[in-house]
Order: C-alpha cells, then structure tokens, then sequence
DNA sequence: TTGAATCTACTACTTAAGTGGTAGTTTCTG
DNA sequence: CAGAAACTACCACTTAAGTAGTAGATTCAA
C-alpha cells in the first residue's frame, strides 16, 4: 500500500486525482494540501511514501516548497505533477530533489502507473520531456543563472529598469545616481550578459522573468 | 435537469469535474471533448444545456471555439472555466458569446452553484474578475487593436524586429533600405504608439506579441 | 591591514537614436 | 486623372547611448 500526500491549489483537480487513485487498490491518498506551508506540515506529520506536487502554486511556489522539504529531511518519493514543461521548472526539480516530473495532461493510466513505478523506487518522466532533459545535460547549468550570479545588485536593479523601458536619465532620478554612474552600470551589465544595446537587455529581461521576482 | 458537456484538454481535470457535477442530482455530464474541434461536433450532435470551455488548449484555443460554436448557431448556455484571468481572454470571452467566466481555482461549491446559476439563464462571474470587468467598461475597445491597425504593414514589420532586438542598422540591412529610411519608420511608429523610445517599442512588441502573430 | 569588489562620478569621445522637413515613386481609389 | 497613403531617401540637427579610462569611498573577507 503505497500511502499518497497530494499538493495542489486547484481544490478540484485535488478531487479528479484522488478519487482516481482511491479506484487503486494498492494506492491511498492520506492527505491533501492547497499550498506549500500546508504540504511541508502534512509532509512532516503523515511520512507519507509519495507527495504529488504541483508547481504552479499561490504563495509558496512548488519549486521552494520542493526544496524545503528535502532540506528538513523529508524522504518520501516526491513527483512534481504539473502543466509546466518550462526547461526551468523541469531541471530546476530535479536539482531540487524530485524523485519524477509528470506533465498534467498525461491521461490517468499513465499516471497511476507511474506512481506505481516511482513507488518501487524508480524515477518517472512524462516522455515529453525527454528531449527537454537531453538538452540540459549538454550544458550542465543553466546559462541564465550563472549569468545573472555575475551582476552586481545595482546591476540587476538597472536591468529591471531596462525591462521596464527606461531611459538612463529617468533612471538615475529613480535611483537618485547621476546618469553617467548609470551608464557605467549599463555599460558592464551590457558586457556581462554579452548583449548590445539597451534594447536587447530590455529584451532579456523580460524573457527571463528577472522583472517579477520581485 | 441541466445536460453538460465538458470541454478541456486535461483528462484528469475532466474527471474530477464530471464526478463531482454526477454528485448533484439535477445535473448530468453527457459529454466530454479534448479540444476544439471534437467540442464543436459533440455540441452540434448533443444540444446540451450548457458547455463548460477551457481555454487553454492545444490546437484551436478555447476562444476561437466558442466563437465557431455561436457562428453555427449552437444556442447552450456556455462557461468558461480556465485558469487564465487574463484581460484578453475575459473580455474576448464575453465577446465571443459566452454567459459566464469562472476560475479553476474556483472551490467545488462554488462551481456547482454557478453551473446551476447559469442553468436559470444567469450570467455567471468568479469574484476575483469584477475588477478587470469594471475596468474593461470604461475603454469599451482593447486599444491594442486599434493601435496596430494604425501602423503601415512596413512599420508592424520594423516593430516586430524591434521586438527582437535589432539596431537600426541591422533592420536597414535586412529589408534592404537605408538606415534612414529605418528612422523614418521608427520614428512613426513610436509616434503612432505614443512611445519614447526603441526599447519602449521592444518592450510593446513583446508584451502585445506581436513577434508571434505570423 | 591589504586587496578585491562595488558603487559612485567625472571627462572625453564615438556612435546610435530620434526629430523635422523636403521630396520623388508607386499604388490604389474615387 | 487627382489625391491619398505608403515607401523610399536625404540633410541637418539635437539628444541619448555606449566606450574608455581615472579615481575616491565603502565594505568585506583573508
């Protein structure tokens, strides 16, 4: 019998899933939770032997929630379950500690028997997925935080800015700095991230969501 | 009795939602479909009630099915039940002919109640949307729209390469014309949007893909 | 305390962008 | 055919951006 914490804030598809594994005779859900708090406390309390765990969560996102439990010991079989096939989210689970990465829109059979495999101790992957992880063993870390780890906090403070179309003057009023220190910061930034101009850095900003974290 | 069809592209979801509408006595799912296409003949062939529509899906989204869908005079009582609270998608939803919008994220009660709400002849609304609805009724029109359709096909062309970052050089030498040809363009196009700049310009193209329509 | 990193700021340029005006060529429409 | 709209191109500027080098002030770790 192979005990189930489920982890989803979508109440409704929580539902869908339980009562698809309970039509399992050697599977039980034991617990539900709607966001990450709540699964880490479940976790500790139930040891259950899996957590399905989405990524896309209010609050504390599943990737962090990932991360905590491994980091207090938690060793239940945990698979992220979730509708993100974002590069990111897959590597970044399975450096976090996910034991398999199913995608949502896998039909039920496939899901239960990966849960099934997973429960023998094997690691699952929605198949999709293969040619997203051969991809990422080419290069070992992903580009865009090594290159982010090499900028300055002012630096990435201007970069933001630049994601948000201003000018150098504009943000030298903002960050109450003369515009020519402005510039210096553009001008290494520029050179860290090999772009050519504002435009492109601009550009890179958005497209690697430096703007909403925080 | 209300007759429901449920269209999404997310089996497990689809399953948890039809088990839990089979839970209430006076409504009864007759039908499933995976995506547009599908959603349309089964609506055609059923007449049911009501159709609850995801949005996201592969293939025609959920937007263009619901406008094929009353272009065929298909008359049930059509929800959306996405997780998207999108600007775009409410407004285009409504639009598009549907009476109500609900958020996956919805508790389970609150969905039946709004199934059955909607069964009456009632428009239904999650909560979460009387914001972005209050707002949408003060600029009747998305000024995305109006905007681009002011741009001359050589300026949506330069915008776009904007988008990706270009230098005015670049673009010259791509479209084969002259750098200060490329001016004049860009210099219209940022009037034309009420922008300031380039990267103001990049920034929108991005935001409004632009880049991906074609 | 010494060295490294960061933030600040300046000068002095060079290059890119952006503005305003003029104007020739198509192309399409009334 | 006349007029409008688009596309092209250039000149002449002004302003913004980007580069290079120097340098003082903090801060932090070895």
């Amino acid at each position: 019998m192979i005990s189930i914490l489920l982890v989803d804030d979508h109440p409704m598809l929580r539902q869908g899933v339980a009562q698809l594994i309970e039509l399992e005779e050697e599977l039980s859900v034991v617990g539900q939770a709607g966001d990450g708090l709540e699964a880490i406390k479940l976790a500790e309390l139930l040891d259950p032997d899996m957590i399905l765990l989405d990524l896309n969560m209010e609050g504390m996102g599943g990737l962090e929630t990932l991360a905590v439990m491994r980091s207090k010991g938690i060793t239940s079989s945990i698979l992220v379950f979730t509708v993100s096939d974002d590069h990111d989210d897959v590597i970044g689970s399975l450096r976090a500690g996910a034991d398999g990465y199913l995608l949502k829109d896998s039909e039920p059979e496939e899901l239960l028997a990966a849960i099934k495999r997973a429960g023998q101790g094997q690691q699952v992957f929605s198949p999709q997925l293969a040619q997203i992880m051969a991809q990422a063993l080419r290069k070992p870390a992903s580009q865009k935080v090594d290159l982010l780890a090499q900028l300055t906090p002012r630096e990435l403070e201007i970069l933001r800015l630049l994601g948000n179309g201003r000018a150098n003057k504009e943000i030298g009023r903002q960050l109450i700095i003369a515009e020519s220190t402005v510039k210096v910061h553009v001008k290494n930034l520029l050179k860290k991230l090999s772009l050519r101009s504002r435009l492109e850095a601009g550009l890179w900003a958005v497209e690697n969501n430096i703007l909403s974290e925080e």
